[in-house]
RNA sequence: GCACCCGUAGCUCAGUAGGAUAGAGCGACCGCCUCCUAAGCGGUAGGCCAUGGGUUCGAAUCCCGUCGGGUGUGCCA
């Protein structure tokens, strides 16, 4: 079934070839859906078509030319079509509407609003790309989420996707680390202590190199040994990574997160000299102050620095061979890079030297750059303490969920497993509420509200769905397209339940806009105003006590409502509990 | 200095491939549970869309300048 934009865009496009049969440079029906609308009242109407610019073509005034063509248009089941002000406003027929919304969206299931158009494309995805003896806080929260989420749409849209945690796991620091522990720790302590520990050993190697300087050349040998592939080197430095992704697998498992690769820069090691020889090949390298750069003056950029002055690679050399290796085992057709905008010079900067070597995919490196976290209105610091671990808040949003759980449904069964849900929850939505480019300073009583638009409402609004549905009878509760016998779409003509409508009609428009500017706040968005909407709905309309008929249609539109927003509380990477 | 990003209500932000009278949440104040989940709903108050030009029938949205803020800027990642 074509959408009712499309239908309109056709109804218009026929009757200007009606009114004006003499002119040239119509626009076509798809040109015409373009310029389609929404009226900023919906006293205007559901869809406007702006006649200002066929005002030059057909050599007649806007109001004019909207008279005209609504005096062509004659779709009474359909809709009406009214001019106003230079504007052809449409009204939907609101049963048939009603009609087509709920059953479309309730044949679709939960697959209202997923696609095939990705099918048979390949995104790999980077995110999360955790730290190495470095424990999970705040600061790498956006990068994880928003990086899951967009997994999820893509995956909902037929993508296969590869989601990849490029470890931080290579470089000086985990022989100072080795240093460390060989002086001053021990395995039990380190085991029972996991990442904290190894950050304490960090924390005390650096005091201690200040009063006694060769203990950093003990570090660099000890990172020498990493690098030769000594035995109890590696032993070590791998357990310590064992340990690493222990302790940040806890928090994965909250988050419901997987990845399906964790190669990092290690992994990369050995692949960099054939990016070295490549860029050699193509005359790509210059020495400058003894170091090879990739000259990028005509691009107005910093040269890109690829081998230091003794040779070692960094990390650009490093990210084209990370890029060059996924394109050779993925074939993939995007390959994103969620990190902070901070980098964005760097990845303008190595992505130009791809396409410098002569790759036509180096359009397809995309940089999804989001905005800094601070605490406080303070950069976060670690070593000051001035941070909040990503578990502790977790674990915090937990128990504030079961307090109010506590309070306002002591009856509820499985309150810890709800508390967990709408917690975490809450996190979740507020990291990806915003435009990702926004800057966020967090503070712990933002965080733990949840009154208003948070993930608690949502998710409110979804257990309230449930409620309605749990309480209705057996008998007459519709599930599809065979419903029209039982429901009476009259029951949905009212301006709550059409806006509602409207939303849910929108919502795979919102899905694909997310996934073409990689941006999960749109999905949020779209979840929040259909959970707004429905519970004015909710307020102005009997469910259960409606008359036969009615009360069918409005139970199809609250299962309708409670799948969407199931659909799109997973599609940001939230549960949607049944009772809360 | 140069580059990138951002300036919309007291606070946090929507709205930007131009469209009609600029929206929401929080905070403040006032209401609504004999009724399907009050983690809800309604109302009041709160704006020179940083600023000056330009393009256009029409600009918060596009272009140029200015001011303010953030980030980055050759051997860390």
């Amino acid at each position: 079934m074509m959408d009712m934009k499309g239908r309109i865009a056709a109804l218009i496009a026929d009757a200007l070839s009606r009114c004006y049969p003499q002119a040239s440079g119509l626009p076509s029906v798809t040109e015409v859906q373009d310029f389609l609308e929404i009226p900023p009242e919906k006293e205007m109407g559901d869809y406007a078509f702006p006649c200002f610019k066929l005002s030059k073509v057909l050599r007649q005034g806007p109001p004019q030319i909207a008279a005209a063509l609504s005096g062509a248009i004659r779709a009474p089941e359909l809709c009406e079509a009214k001019p106003l002000s230079g504007y052809l406003n449409f009204f939907f027929n609101r049963e048939n509407f009603a009609r087509e919304t709920l059953q479309t969206v309730l044949v679709a299931g939960a697959r209202y609003g997923s696609g095939t158009e990705g099918v048979g494309k390949t995104i790999c995805i980077d995110f999360s790309s955790i730290n190495i003896a470095k424990r999970f806080h705040i600061g790498h929260l956006s990068t994880t989420m928003i990086g899951h989420s967009l997994r999820r749409i893509y995956d909902f849209l037929g993508y296969t996707t590869v989601s990849i945690n490029h470890l931080g796991d290579w470089g000086t620091q985990f022989g100072k680390l080795i240093t460390a522990y060989k002086r001053w720790g021990n395995r039990e302590d380190v085991e029972r202590g996991g990442v904290e520990a190894l950050t304490q050993l960090y924390v005390r190697f650096h005091d201690e190199a200040e009063k006694n300087p060769a203990l950093e050349d003990e570090g660099r040998a000890w990172f020498k040994k990493i690098e030769d592939g000594d035995p109890q080197a590696t032993e070590i430095f791998n357990w310590f990574k064992a340990l690493t992704l222990r302790d940040t697998q806890r928090v994965y498992d909250m988050l419901g997160i997987s990845f399906d690769s964790y190669n990092g820069e290690a992994f990369y090691n050995d692949k960099m000299g054939r990016v070295v020889d490549e860029l050699k090949e193509k005359n790509l390298l210059t020495i400058s102050d003894g170091a090879s750069i990739v000259d990028l003056e005509e691009s107005g950029m910093p040269p890109c620095l690829i081998l230091k002055k003794d040779g070692a690679t960094l990390y650009a050399t490093r990210d084209i061979a990370a890029a060059l290796y996924r394109m050779d085992t993925y074939h993939f057709d995007k390959c994103l890079y969620v990190v902070a905008y901070q980098q964005d010079l760097h990845f303008r900067q190595w992505f130009k030297v791809v396409e410098k070597m002569g790759y036509p995919w180096a359009k397809d490196l995309i940089h999804v750059a989001f905005g800094m976290i601070s605490y406080e209105g303070q950069t976060l610091a670690t070593r000051k303490g001035h941070v909040v671990y990503l578990e502790d808040l977790l674990n915090r949003a937990k128990e504030k969920a079961l307090e109010i759980i506590r309070d306002k449904s002591p009856e509820l069964e499985n309150k810890e497993a709800v508390a967990a849900q709408v917690g975490i929850g809450a996190v979740i939505y507020a990291d990806l509420q915003n435009n990702r480019i926004k800057d966020i300073d967090f503070w712990w009583d933002r965080a733990l509200n949840f009154d208003g638009e948070t993930g608690p409402y949502v998710q409110y609004t979804h257990a309230r769905c449930c409620s309605v549905l749990r309480k209705a009878p057996k008998q007459g509760m519709p599930s599809g397209a065979n419903d029209g016998a039982t429901s009476n779409y009259g029951g949905l003509c009212d301006d709550y339940a059409q806006e509602l409508l409207r939303l849910l009609s929108r919502f795979p428009q919102a899905v694909r806009e997310a996934a073409a500017r990689y941006e999960p706040s749109m999905v949020t968005r779209a979840l929040t105003e259909i959970a707004k909407s429905y519970n004015k709905f909710y307020y102005e309309n009997r469910i259960l006590d409606a008359e036969n008929g009615v009360r069918e249609a409005r139970l199809g539109l609250t299962l309708a409502v409670k799948q969407t927003l199931q659909t799109a509380l997973f599609l940001i990477g939230m549960d949607a509990p049944e009772r809360m």
